[in-house]
DNA sequence: GTCTATAGATAGATAGAC
DNA sequence: GTCTATCTATCTATAGAC
């Protein structure tokens, strides 16, 4: 078990020096995953079977554990890749910006990018948000470190901006980071496509976080 | 299943005049149900098992069918239950304001009803934000319905604001209404009572709804 | 009303052929 | 590497004694 979570990222050994071959045993694996992650997305940790998997990545039960030692490996490997691929949009987007970008800008982007691979769609990421607290306890106790390391980036956000008398003084930036982002991640619980589009989802949460509703005096 | 959803709640039908007796199987029914909201909310529902819930209710497993018809129907009386007491507990603390509360001290009261109620560890309502997208479809599809009609409270108070003036008019009601939601719910999932009270996460959480965290000009 | 015993079904994991 | 067959455990739900 706890090789499943400390275990580090399979070092893509080029075995030569040319580009990883892309083996045909890595294509499954990958396959199991994105099967996994849509599954899992779909019906949720506790109602995704195997077989579901196995299925949607055409190959059968027994042959998943050929990858992977347990169902819980599965997940494991799932949300390992999901907080990858978060925490690189949401640096992405701000390193995006120009360099001379203001504070307020970089939160802009942050909460754009989070808003982003929350809600466009990214298998790995929605079944993040939809099955971590369904998930056996050592693994969401490993991923709660996880998740912490990567609100570093949200942590020096905002003690930047504080820093630059852009925040009030009277509130607690931990509060602010913690509603912020429960703010964003529940927002897969209700948004569907329609009318607004994700950006506008982002846009609306950027003037509420940063304005608030009322209006200016 | 369907009559599980929709059967009115146990119509207290009091066999006289008097008080309802509290029967002893009435006892019993009533320590099933706080042991199984509170064995939800502590593993989920998917782990959550009958012989967990009966032990904690000091019966045995069998015992419950004699109360309910299966696993399903004491989820969904536990959500039932949920919904009653986070909408009374919401509408109790507007109603406990003055007569001539302004709109926007009506939704700060609101505001820290709702985190109270999530976050005082009522074992209903936690356990409803713990595990409700955990349930069954059916279950799900029925108390988004219920939820939906609780949401008319907020509904109204974000229109009559609006119609005060008080609400600037680019934002959408909407989606405004579902992000302070999201941060309210989400807010058990990183709450730990210690430094910061329920009432300061509340009063935190107002002044970023209504005023935002940048500084005012 | 509450208990014990057990039926019936499911799903994770393993073994072994190919 | 992938498949089929199966073991084993677990859990909901039911039957029936008391």
């Amino acid at each position: 078990m706890n090789d499943v979570l400390t275990a580090p990222a399979p070092a893509k050994k080029s075995p030569g020096a040319k580009r990883p071959p892309l083996k045909k045993s890595d294509a499954t694996r990958q396959r199991i995953l994105d099967a996994a992650a849509h599954v899992f997305h779909t019906k949720g940790y506790a109602l995704a079977r195997l077989s579901d998997i196995a299925k949607r990545a055409k190959t059968q039960t027994g042959s998943i554990y050929y990858y992977f030692a347990s169902r819980e490996a599965i997940v494991a490997e799932v949300l390992r890749i999901a907080n990858e691929r978060t925490a690189a949009f949401v640096n992405g987007h701000i390193a995006a910006l120009p360099a001379d970008a203001s504070v307020e800008q970089r939160i802009e982007a942050a909460i754009h990018g989070h808003f982003a691979i929350v809600l466009s769609g990214d298998k790995y990421a929605s079944a993040h948000m939809r099955i971590f607290d369904q998930t056996p306890k050592k693994v969401r106790e490993h991923f709660l470190r996880v998740l912490d390391e990567h609100a570093e980036v949200w942590r020096s956000l905002f003690a930047e901006a504080r820093a630059a008398g852009v925040i009030r003084d009277d509130v607690d930036l931990s509060v602010m980071r913690l509603l912020l982002l429960g703010m964003m991640n529940w927002s897969i619980e209700w948004y569907k496509p329609g009318k607004l589009s994700v950006d506008d989802i982002a846009h609306q949460a950027t003037i509420l976080f940063l304005e608030g509703v009322g209006r200016r005096a």
